[in-house]
DNA sequence: ATTTTGTAGTAAATCAATTCACAATAAAAA
DNA sequence: TTTTTATTGTGAATTGATTTACTACAAAAT
């Protein structure tokens, strides 16, 4: 249904999961139908885009009355690869990893988070809440044996590039690096997003200046 | 030199942070001069839209030579605003919270990382590193005496358009959201950026899906 | 039945971003 | 000098994304 597609540009998807976003915030109100134009409202876009989109991977509505909401949000999911379960482990259980470890939110959804690993003794086999951390030198049999497919990358920017390399392609399939490393979007044929708090602060301050102007 | 610009959008905005950061690491090696195609290898890019991107601006190399590395950092930093500090403070300091004020990559360069504020008497008065977390009900006062620009927003999703309401936009000019409730990129004169892990991990988990089809 | 209404679907038009391709020019080499 | 070399700067071409504007339906109202 969606692999008849051509070449899909990253700012679609991030459409696609606001859409769900909002999708879902439309169910939990007991809504059933929705109009492309309350999407539309709602995340900051023009309806026809949202059209558009839906119609790109398949998505049709009822003229007239709108989407169906269950069915819409089904649909994305499957886009969107969330229809199966993923094993999510962290790398770095320091100050950055312990706060995401214990971040409910991951753990919801369609994300299995399954462990942390660290190379800090003192840490190696304690437990944050449901989490337990193992040595990094169980780190690729772990991946082998549990079919890990996503890392959270929490170390130290010194470590980043060593542990990129030693993930093995053949499970990882998907890195977030929250290092201050930058690595681009592939390698070894993992995919990988950077969460660069600096550039965010940077875009921040660029926009205030014009602001000012 | 860069305001008799139309408009600019923000892709260039990130791009000139890549820059930036690509500069300072040739600049830390000792490097005074650059190419474009140097930048381009290590950004990813085609050079010419490097080249694009600074003449936009008003910025110019020598042909046949390349660019000098400090006035090109120099005009970068001017246009993102880098050129003064900004003062910025956390609220909610949490476990998120917490491992952001200990990070210390956004005390350097040109943000002056000021305080954090909370509501849990807890943890009211007490030091996280060299930073005191203050109550709440301080925040506005302080934002006032201190000229804050910058909000870093931590607190339970549940607080946080109550807290977004309440900064005043006579002094408050930026927010990056970490919470999980997706605001709009401008809200009261405020800008947002919203930090939304959710969506990184959708988007990570569409490309390895395609990436096995 | 027939008309009206509301919303989806989409081709064409527009707007925006990127790349190409090459002239301009400064420095280095001959 | 003159020639060669390297790299910038930029108009034109291309590619991509969004918006407009209108048609096609389906349901509801008359
Ligand atoms: N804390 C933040 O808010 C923040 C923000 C942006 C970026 N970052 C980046 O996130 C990363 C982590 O930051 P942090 O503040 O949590 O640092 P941290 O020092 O508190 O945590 C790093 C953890 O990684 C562990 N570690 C070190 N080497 C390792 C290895 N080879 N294998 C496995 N574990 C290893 C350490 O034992 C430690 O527990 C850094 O790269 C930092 O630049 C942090
Ligand atoms: N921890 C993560 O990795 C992570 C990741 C993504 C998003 N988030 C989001 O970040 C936010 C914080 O997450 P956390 O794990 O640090 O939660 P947390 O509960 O540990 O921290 C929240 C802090 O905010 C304080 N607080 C509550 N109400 C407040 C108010 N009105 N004013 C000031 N402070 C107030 C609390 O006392 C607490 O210290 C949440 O919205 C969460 O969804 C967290």
């Amino acid at each position: 249904m969606e692999n008849f597609q051509d070449k899909i540009s990253e700012v679609v998807i991030r459409r696609l999961s606001d859409y769900l976003r909002c999708l879902n915030y439309a169910k939990s109100k007991g809504q059933t139908l929705i109009k492309s134009s309350d999407i539309s409202t709602e995340c900051g876009l023009k309806s026809s885009i949202i059209r558009k989109d839906l119609a790109r991977f398949g998505i049709f509505g009822m003229k007239g009355k709108g989407y169906n909401i269950d069915e819409l949000i089904k649909e994305i999911e499957k886009i969107l690869g969330l229809n199966k379960t993923k094993n999510v482990v962290l790398i770095g259980a320091g100050n950055l990893g312990t706060a995401i470890i214990k971040y409910q939110g991951i753990k919801n959804a369609n994300f299995n988070f399954v462990a942390a690993f660290d190379n800090n003794s003192d840490k190696i086999g304690k437990m944050i809440d449901n989490t337990k951390i193992y040595s990094n030198e169980r780190l690729n049999g772990f991946i082998k044996k549990n079919r890990i497919e996503i890392v959270l990358l929490t170390v130290p920017s010194s470590e980043t590039i060593k542990i990129v390399d030693s993930l093995d392609p053949k499970f990882v399939k998907g890195i977030l690096n929250f290092t201050s490393v930058i690595l681009p979007p592939e390698k070894n044929n993992i995919f990988i997003h950077n969460i660069d708090l600096a550039k965010e602060l940077e875009v921040i301050s660029y926009c205030m200046k014009k602001c000012l102007s």
